[in-house]
RNA sequence: CAGGGCGGACGCAUGGUCGCUCCGGCGUUAAGCCGGUGAGGAAAGUCCGAACACCGCAGGGCACGGUGGUUCCUAACGGGAACUCCGGGUAACCGGAGGAAAGUGCCACAGAAAAGACACCGCCGAUGGAACGACGCAGUUGUUCACAGGUAAGGUUGAAAUGGUGAGGUAAGAGCUCACCGCCUUUAUGGCGACAUAAAGGGCAGGGUAAACCCCACCGGGUGCAAAACCAAAUAGGGAAACGUUUGAGGGCGGCUCGUCCGAUGUUUCCGGGUAGGUUGCACGAGGUGCCGGGCAACCGGCAUCCCAGUUAAAUGAUCAUGGCCUGCUUUGGCAGGAACAGAAUUCGGCUUAUAGUCUGCCCUGUUUU
RNA sequence: CGGAACGUGGCGCAGUUUGGUAGCGCACUUGACUGGGGGUCAAGGGGUCGGAGGUUCAAAUCCUCUCGUUCCGA
């Protein structure tokens, strides 16, 4: 069985990254969300692969409903790396109306997103 | 059996796989491995009260804010318990609570009047007065007037009208007098107290509103774990020492070693404050469970036992299987669907609000049977 | 974590302090002026005052709880 092992190193977690990532990064515009991504050679962490980081405002839903959006949005993440853009700092903004709401739809939804470089 | 009142408990369970936080162990470090641990009754709203931390502070008063039957519980409270009075309910039970006799304000419309009844329409006009008569010496008496005066019975209103009902009394009336009820005062008894009961007396003053100002009693210093303490980059600035100071460090203009201008603002080292960042604060506590004892109860005491989340762009998740619950379809089997409100953020004690459904205790009323 | 403001016809706002009639502008409807539109004039309709409970004779207004929106400080 293979492992997915995702600690908190592949998380974003400062304000100055996230701020980087919204002032330099590429904007993929989805239903309900938006992914904003900055390439490997621009972030100047010697991490290689990817951090994620994600955002939901409060006009979502209560804490339950936007923990919930949060855990999904991270088991995506772990379970299909393959259709992020590779290599990068991510963020992932939700916007209200965000209508994903299992694992799978999270999941083919950013992959028609991103295009045939993760869809195999 | 039906309806109702007051509570209490629970609020999916078990297992597999892949993950996350923290703790312990292994590993020189790292990568990692093994074991353990991980949301609630409201964690919510942030409406009160405290602990803790820093700042302020001689003492007292004023102002401002809060609370409001009594006694008790508690670290404290606007919370809780028991009791008192009033109101609601057949009842179990539920809800409310200082002062209107210190002063001020307000009470629209309607109504005579909305609070000091010298007021208005009325009623009377006994007594006094006037006019006209009767008998007539004085004077007595009748009628009328409504002048002085008496009165607050009645007056369509209004949410609310100055004790109520009945009788006596009177010119008409009036607690003017009486009976009952209400009210007030005093005394006695019971109770820690709120208050209750009884007796005697007063003839009745004192409309409502304090979630209007206010008065009385009690309480309250401010800010909040992003409090606060410790470690501590980069940049700028502060202090000290050394070097340098018209024998000129350094800088401006200029293409320039020259010229000219400014001129100790300079360099090095050290120190202190302190930002980003990190660590502590930070989970053994007014703690949980059980038993015993005290108390009507809230609660308190003793003994035994347990350790029970600790994140910081913020972990507690995803998926599969089995079982239980509910709903619909179905002859059983079975199939399909559903499962609320809601997520720790320094920590406690309360209050309030949200909540699918399940279980359960005590009590009241009605009906039936015995 | 702490604090503040707002919610009133379809829209934007007064009225809340000091409780008794809910008003203004735009919009809407009808009619007149015009051959018609626009415009003007006249008349009219439309409001559980965010929700619930309470105080009061009476609540948009006072008190308590609650919902939503917006903003501020650390």
């Amino acid at each position: 069985m293979q492992r997915f092992g995702q600690r908190n190193s592949v998380r974003l977690r400062q304000t100055r990254d996230f701020n980087r990532v919204y002032r330099n990064g590429d904007r993929l515009y989805g239903k309900g969300f938006t992914l904003i991504y900055l390439g490997g050679e621009q972030k100047d962490s010697c991490f290689t692969g990817s951090r994620l980081g994600i955002s939901v405002p409060k006009k979502v839903g209560n804490a339950v409903q936007r923990n919930r959006i949060k855990r999904i949005i991270r088991e995506a993440f772990r379970l299909h790396r393959e259709v992020f853009p590779q290599g990068s700092d991510i963020v992932f903004a939700v916007r209200p109306g965000f209508p994903l709401t299992g694992l799978q739809a999270v999941r083919d939804a950013v992959a028609s997103m991103t295009g045939a470089e993760g869809a195999e």
